[in-house]
DNA sequence: GCTCTCGTACTCGGATAATACGTGTCCGAGTAGCGAAGG
DNA sequence: CCTTCGCTACTCGGACACGTATTATCCGAGTACGAGAGC
């Protein structure tokens, strides 16, 4: 997996926190996390593309959510850093294995292997689209209630 | 994932549909499923490093199950193909993004977006380890009853 | 005819290259704010 | 003093290198079968 996807998420989680209008730019994420600023701006641009972030161009630009945190779960978020393939990928050999005689009729059904491996993925992307980033914030406050005013600290708010 | 967890899981249900005592050949599954052998050699010794295949060394040799298709799951494959590293991996880049003064109690538990995607996780690797190659097996003969039969001549037996 | 020995062919095992994708970086296009000049 | 113009600094956007992991390959160690010679 991706080490963007790691990132994507606590930016977006950051973005929740901050709840307001003032867009954040990469520059400031990259010095919070202590990242490389221009690979994060890449994964931050897929986000983008995506219409999870809403990207405000020139001085004073930056990223903001382009919808609530409750409406971005973490499938979303894999989906635009890794991209929409599965993660395994049927190549049919069966179809090679059983000779060449072997009547067309015996692979109408799909591959059982491939059928195995879709449902435990259909798990793991069930499991994602059912999280939001107001999920995961909610258990982060949980966790520690002081992590949203040290987030808007972090960049700048109530300085 | 790897292409050779889908090579590997072939191998097995081939191996499960033989059903005796005499080993196949990498160069035989190779043969058969036209794959490159000696990468598919490659992914077979990880089978047997990991103990879900035994390997007969020498002429005549080959390989066959260690242990009976339904103590076999697709988790024990994907481990063995893929290693036992988790495909998320948490670099607790929080610690960074929230200022050098927060309180360390702030981070005891675990990160939050760590244990999202280890939910999510946990779930594809809880289907994995649910479905056995024997189970596999049992969907793909109630697709096609003939496979078995197909399988069994693709390796020379009931010639 | 039987047995022992040697040779050959075959297969597993690990060490070794080529390639693709994830990782990391750079520069150009565009915008907002600030300052200075003019009215 | 107010307005307008231009400049500078900052940020997004996409195009360009690098490193590591997957993909692919080769050669050596070991074993079983078979042929041949010897008894």
């Amino acid at each position: 997996m991706n080490q963007g996807v790691e990132w994507a998420v606590h930016v977006l989680l950051s973005l929740a926190w901050l709840d307001d209008d003032r867009p954040v730019s990469t520059a400031a994420f990259a010095a919070s996390y202590d990242l490389p600023q221009a690979y994060l701006h890449k994964q931050l641009q897929a986000l983008a593309r995506a219409g999870l972030v809403e990207s405000i161009p020139g001085a004073r630009g930056g990223f903001l959510l382009a919808r609530p945190a409750d409406k971005i779960t973490l499938m979303d978020v894999v989906t635009a850093i890794e991209g929409p393939e599965p993660a395994f990928t049927c190549t049919e050999i069966r179809r090679r294995g059983m000779g060449e005689d072997a009547p067309k009729s015996a692979f109408r059904r799909t591959c059982a292997v491939h059928g195995a491996m879709q449902r435990a993925e259909l798990q793991w992307r069930q499991s994602l689209a059912s999280q939001t980033i107001a999920d995961v914030k909610a258990e982060a406050d949980a966790h520690a209630p002081s992590a949203a005013r040290l987030a808007r600290r972090a960049y700048g708010r109530e300085e």
